[in-house]
DNA sequence: ACTGAAAAAGACCGTTCGGTCTGAAATGGA
DNA sequence: TCCATTTCAGACCGAACGGTCTTTTTCAGT
C-alpha cells in the first residue's frame, strides 16, 4: 500500500522530463520503462494509460513550477510591484537551473496540444489560467492600494508579461542562450516600472 | 519531367500543415498519403524519407511567413519605425487568417524539435536567425537616420518583439482567443514608441 | 504510334507502438 | 509465520509506424 504510492510518484518523477523533452507522441512507453527501470507491467498497475501518465506529468512539472513561484513571492514581500517583479525573475531564473527538464511545461504542453490531445490542452489552459489569475491579483491589489496607476489593465499586465516569457525562452531553449531570456526579463522590468502610479 | 515536380509541390503544399499542427512525431506518413491520396510509392519517388518531407514542408510554411512580411513591409514605406510597425502588424494578422494552418511554423519547429531532431532545428534557427536580421537591420537604419534613438540596442529589440509576438501568439492559439495576442501588438506599439528619438 | 523514362501503386518488411493478461514475487497486517 | 493483497515481470497482441521494392501505369519526345 505504501510501497505503490512511491513507485508511483518515482514513475511520474521520471516520466515528467521525458513528456516535456519530447511532447506526449515523442515520449514512448518504452523510453519511460528505461528510465524507471520498470516493465509494462509495474507501469500498467499503477496507471491506466499513457495519457493518465502524460496527465500526471504535467501536474508534476506545473507543481515544481508554482514551488518556484511561491518562493519567489514569499521573498518578495508584500509590495505588488515587488511581487512583479518576482514573478519575471522567477521566470528568468528557470532557463538556467531550476527549470523542469526540458524547458517551461506550459509552453511546451501549450504547443504540444495542439492537436487533438483534449485532456492535456484542458490542463495547461486551467494552470496558464492559474498563473495569469496570480499576476491579475497582484496588479488590483496594486490599484487599489495606489502603487500602480488606476488605468492599469490587469488582464493586459498578464498577457504581456507571460506571453513575452514564454517566447523569450522559447528563443533562448532554441539556441541554447540565456540572453534572449534575460534581455526580456530587462524589458519586463522597464515596463512593470510604467506601470507604477507617479503622483508623488 | 514537369508532372513530377508539380505533384511535389502539392505534396509539400498538402503536409506542411500536417507537420505544423501535430509536430514531426505526430504527423504520420500515413496521414500525409490520406491528405495527398497518393500511395507510398508517390511519396518516396519524391522524398527518400519523412525527414527530409518535414524539412521541405518547414521551408514552404517558413517561405509563406516570409511572402507576407515582404508585403506588410512594402507597404510600409521606407521609414523603420513604420516598418517595426508593420513587422507586429503583420504577426497581428496572422492570429486571424493568414497564417499557415497550425499556428506559428517558427514557434512550433522550434519547440518541436527541443528533441534530437537536429535538421529541423538548424532550419528554424537560420529562420528565426533571418527574421532577427531583418528587424536589427531596421533598428540600425532607424538609429543612423536618427528616427531611432542611439542608446538602442538593436538585439534588444529583436529580442523583444520576437519574442513577445510568439509568446502571445501560443496563449491565443492555446486560448483560441486572438484578444492575447492583440494585447500584446499594442504593448509592442507603445514598445515601439519608446525607441523613437525625442528632439524635436 | 512507338518507346524509353518517369511516376505512382501497393504488396510487403521488420520494428515499434500502446495496451492486455497471467503468473510470480514482494509486501504487510494478523 | 501465515496468507490475502498488492505489486511487478514479461510474454503476448493487433495495429500502426517508416521504409523498400517490384510492378504497373502514365508521361513526353520522336
Amino acid at each position: 500500500m505504501r510501497k505503490g504510492e512511491e513507485t508511483r510518484q518515482t514513475i511520474v518523477a521520471k516520466a515528467a522530463p521525458l513528456f516535456n523533452q519530447q511532447g506526449y507522441a515523442g515520449a514512448s512507453m518504452a523510453d519511460i520503462m528505461a528510465a524507471t527501470g520498470l516493465q509494462k507491467g509495474g507501469l500498467y498497475n499503477h496507471f491506466a494509460s499513457k495519457e493518465e501518465l502524460a496527465a500526471a506529468a504535467f501536474v508534476h512539472n506545473w507543481q515544481q513550477m508554482r514551488t518556484l513561484l511561491a518562493q519567489a513571492l514569499a521573498k518578495a514581500g508584500a509590495s505588488p510591484v515587488a511581487q512583479l517583479r518576482a514573478v519575471v525573475g522567477m521566470h528568468g531564473n528557470l532557463a538556467q537551473g531550476g527549470l523542469p527538464v526540458g524547458g517551461c511545461p506550459l509552453l511546451n504542453t501549450a504547443v504540444d496540444s495542439d492537436d487533438g490531445n483534449v485532456l492535456l490542452r484542458e490542463q495547461v489552459r486551467t494552470a496558464l489560467g492559474e498563473w495569469q489569475q496570480i499576476i491579475q491579483q497582484m496588479v488590483e491589489t496594486g490599484r487599489q492600494q495606489g502603487e500602480l496607476r488606476h488605468d492599469v489593465v490587469a488582464e493586459e499586465v498578464a498577457t504581456t508579461i507571460i506571453g513575452a516569457l514564454e517566447g523569450a525562452l522559447m528563443l533562448s531553449m532554441l539556441f541554447k542562450d540565456a540572453t534572449h531570456h534575460q534581455r526580456m526579463v530587462a524589458h519586463l522590468d522597464d515596463y512593470v516600472q510604467t506601470l507604477i502610479e507617479r503622483n508623488v
